[in-house]
DNA sequence: TTGTATGCGTTATCAA
DNA sequence: TTGATAACGCATACAA
């Protein structure tokens, strides 16, 4: 039976093929521009684009799919997307999948294991040809892999490092030695410390990097003024966490000119306590934060960080991802990447020189 | 030609069916919960649901596509995701979207039009069967329509208002209201106001609200006070503009003891610029935003601040568009619906009572 | 240089 | 209560 002439929902190829006057397959051929489109009359091409874009004519990209086997489409997994950390990498990750024309598919496991992998079901059932995890904050058992490797999907994590799997992490030990540099260099010896949770994975690197830069210019750290901020599901509570560390801290009275907190939210939190106690940033003390997320440079005061640069890591983790697409088209060996990033320390106005007197006693 | 036995790269219906002996039909009533599954036996239904975990199946949406015509996917173009005000509408999308169990196709349109128009291509040729538009900082002309209703898309945008399609908005002339009511309460006469780009469509209604509170109580508005947001791309650009705007009414000398803002950035702008210039927040001066964003809360001071239900917002989006799309399988009738949702005024640490010989000259 | 025929994985209609 | 069959829109091997 045939549909009604004028309200046809979608145009087909096949509505292509009748009005120019030539068969799908050539319609096919010519619109793909497939390597066959070398022996068509021009003329033939000219016309059936002229009827396509007449027509209006759009690919169905599923029927396409069930032929090629390539849905350009790729999965885009966050652990939480509320962490300010992911909106740069997300800008990054996208803008990448729109060169190459792939649509992302995005899932946010709100920290949640059921719902990653649930997810990660819905996903696979669109046939995704790649997989791209910003795992900033929570751990992901392997169990993740075994779908993975079982359909051969290119995946790459950005923010966490699994050994059967791609990723793109910031390098956090140096990042760590350049924060406490800066702060050295600036005069700084008493310095209080908020290390990440342990769950982490960046917490560690980052206070081997403290460590092996205080013992290579023979700075001691005081353990009074080692705080550690607690494990939590919630990506923003270092606020809350930096900010009741350096309280207690400031209670017990020790003396410290300096705050090297795990990240950039712990700093504000840091701040806010600093502030609340009197004590003037950077004037009587000076923070340091991690990451540069967007708002950092817009807090008063501006905080001085140690930048990932996010944008690029969605950028190459899409990349990654590509080039095993690619590989897998061609038949060819790909083998699995992991990629550290080089930070950057960005002064702001967060951080000064200590002065004769400075201290917040 | 049979493929090799052991690395079948994914497991079919057909698969299920032979492995379990009956027929695919049979298979896809009782894997899909079909209406006639009613009348399938149990223990049938029972050995399929085993072979179909046994095998791992999953169904392949593309196909099921093809058939149905249901992709289980919803459209999602932003236009400018840097804009802090979409990280709420993100996860208020994401989250009603999962409920229902359909997959979100990200886009950004980085503010420009022709990425626009690309995204909205992909879209559809990904066949979404909804379309939700996050239109929070640039003009969309009615060109965009023609494909949607081309097509019977069910779509809504959010934060921006259409005759043609539905909309979620905050009602800003109250929230501009609320604003202002707030400062007059706290004793406030000579305000400072910030208003947004002409382009943007919240600038208008929060102006009237404004004007209409001002009018009600006889608060004289000082034309000289009233300070004007430059067009831009950038949803990021409030904050230079506020301060900028700021510093340059602080030269002039001119007295004031608050300043409304636009939005949340013009407001920490304003607040850079203040402080800069030795006024301080609360004390000398009292600032509001809009929009409540993440960081407004961390801010130093925190920002009192009119919330948009951001993430609300999100979901009644994803509501509308169900319903079209329920509406749609169901042949029934639907209509566009217009909502504009309630404001709520957030005091925090920027505002604060005028207190006699409180100035800021 | 172009057309015909087939199958991708599903679902829906009909028959058994 | 279940099975055979056709069709969705497209891409390709093969035929013409």
């Amino acid at each position: 039976m045939k549909r009604a002439s004028g309200k046809s929902q979608t145009v087909t190829m096949r509505d292509v093929a009748e009005d120019s006057g030539f068969s799908p397959a050539t319609v096919s051929i010519v619109l793909n521009n497939a390597p066959l489109a070398r022996y068509i009359a021009p003329a033939t091409k000219k016309r059936i684009e002229e009827v396509a874009k007449k027509l209006g004519y759009r690919p169905n990209a599923m029927a396409r799919f069930l032929r090629s086997k390539r849905s350009h489409s790729v999965g885009l997994v966050f652990f939480d997307i509320t962490d300010p950390f992911c909106m740069p990498v997300l800008r990054g990750i996208e803008n990448a999948l729109y060169q190459s024309s792939y649509v992302p598919i995005f899932a946010d496991a709100h920290n949640q294991r059921n719902r990653f992998e649930r997810y990660l079901e819905m996903v696979l059932e669109h046939h995704v040809e790649g997989l791209i995890v910003v795992a900033n904050w929570l751990v992901v058992d392997i169990h993740l892999l075994a779908d993975l490797s079982k359909r051969n999907i290119p995946a790459a994590t950005i923010g966490w490092e699994l050994p059967t799997v791609s990723s793109v992490m910031v390098d956090n030990e140096t990042g760590g030695r350049m924060a406490l540099d800066h702060l050295y260099q600036l005069g700084h010896r008493k310095i209080a410390f908020i290390r990440g949770p342990k769950m982490i994975i960046d917490s560690g690197p980052r206070w081997r990097g403290v460590q092996k830069f205080a013992h290579s210019v023979e700075l001691e750290i005081d353990p009074a003024l080692v705080l550690q901020l607690p494990d939590s599901f919630d990506p923003n509570s270092g606020f809350e966490g930096g900010q009741r560390l350096v309280e207690e801290l400031l209670q017990k009275k020790k003396k410290f000119t300096a705050v090297m907190a795990f990240d950039d939210l712990t700093a504000l939190g840091a701040i806010r306590a600093l502030t609340k106690a009197g004590v003037k940033v950077p004037e009587h003390c000076s923070v340091t934060g991690f990451d540069d997320v967007a708002f950092s440079a817009l807090s008063a005061p501006s905080l001085t960080t140690i930048r990932q640069p996010l944008e690029n890591m969605g950028t190459l983790a899409v990349n990654i991802v590509m080039d095993g697409i690619k590989a897998g088209l061609e038949k060819r060996e790909w083998s699995i990447v992991s990629q550290k990033m080089n930070p950057e320390l960005v002064i702001r106005d967060s951080t000064r020189a200590v002065s004769h007197g400075s201290s917040n006693d």
